[in-house]
DNA sequence: CCCATAGTTCCAAAATTCCGAACTATGGGA
DNA sequence: TCCCATAGTTCGGAATTTTGGAACTATGGG
C-alpha cells in the first residue's frame, strides 16, 4: 500500500479542484468532512442522496479529493482520517470553496443527487 | 444546423459550470470572454497560451460553456458572436465565477497553460 | 454561380471513469 | 501465535467521455 500523497498547498491547481468538485458525489464527500471538520472512515460516506457507492469507487473519490489538495488522510489503525484542508485552500484561493459549497447548496431540490452538499438548514 | 441551445438560468447546474471550467483552456476562454463582455468568432480564441486548439474541439469547447450556461452565443452573418452570462450565473450562484477566475490567475505563472485566464494587468 | 470564411458534424482513436473481484493491512480475540 | 473481521486499495475490463482530422453546412460577398 502506497503511502497517501498529498500536494504541497502551492502545488494545488484550480483545475485539480475544480475537476474533483464537478462530481456531485465527491463534492457532497467533501461538504461533509468540511462541516464536520473531520471524518473518519470513508465507509461513513457510502451512500450521498440515495445513491450506493461501492468501496472501489468510494476509495478512487477519496484519492481524487486528496490529490487535488481538498483533504488530508491519516491513518488509524485499520481506519482513514479525513480532514478538510479549507483553510489552506482558502489562503491560497480566496472565496473558492465558499462559492463552490454555496452554489451546491443553493442547487439543493432542483438535484437530489446533490443533497448532501445543503448547508446548514 | 441546430439552433444553439442555451439553459434558462434557473436550469443552471453548480456540477456542469465546474465541469466547463475544470479544463484550463476553457476557463482562459471563458475569463476572455468575461473581460471583453462579448468576443467575435470563436476562432479569435483558437490559440490559449501557447496550445493551439483545433477547430472542432474549439467548437466543443463553446457548446460545453454554452449547455453549461456561462455564455450566451449569437450567429451574425458567418460568425458567432459570444457574450458572458455572469451577471445571470451571479444572481444565482454567488461568488461563484468569482472564486474560479480569480483562482485561476492567481495560479499564473505556477502553470503556464492558464495564462489566459490572467484577470487585469 | 462560385469562392472564401466560420463553424458544425461525424466518427474512430485515445484517455478516463466506473465498479466487481481479489488483495493488503491492522487490530483484536482464542 | 494463528485466524478472523474490518477498512481500504489495487487490478482489470467494460462503458463513457474527450479529442481532433476530414468532410460538411451556412452565410456573405464578388
Amino acid at each position: 500500500m502506497r503511502p497517501l500523497f498529498h500536494p504541497a498547498i502551492e502545488d494545488v491547481r484550480p483545475e485539480a479542484i475544480l475537476h474533483a468538485l464537478a462530481d456531485p458525489s465527491r463534492a457532497a464527500i467533501f461538504a461533509k468532512i468540511m462541516r464536520a471538520g473531520c471524518v473518519e472512515a470513508c465507509s461513513a460516506l457510502s451512500a450521498v442522496g440515495d445513491r450506493i457507492i461501492p468501496k472501489s469507487s468510494l476509495s478512487n473519490h477519496f484519492k481524487v479529493l486528496r490529490e487535488a489538495g481538498l483533504i488530508r488522510s491519516e491513518r488509524h489503525g485499520v481506519e482513514l482520517r479525513n480532514y478538510s484542508r479549507w483553510a489552506e485552500v482558502e489562503a491560497r484561493f480566496p472565496g473558492l470553496l465558499a462559492g463552490i459549497i454555496n452554489a451546491y447548496a443553493s442547487a439543493v431540490g432542483t438535484d437530489a443527487r446533490a443533497a448532501d452538499t445543503a448547508g446548514p438548514r
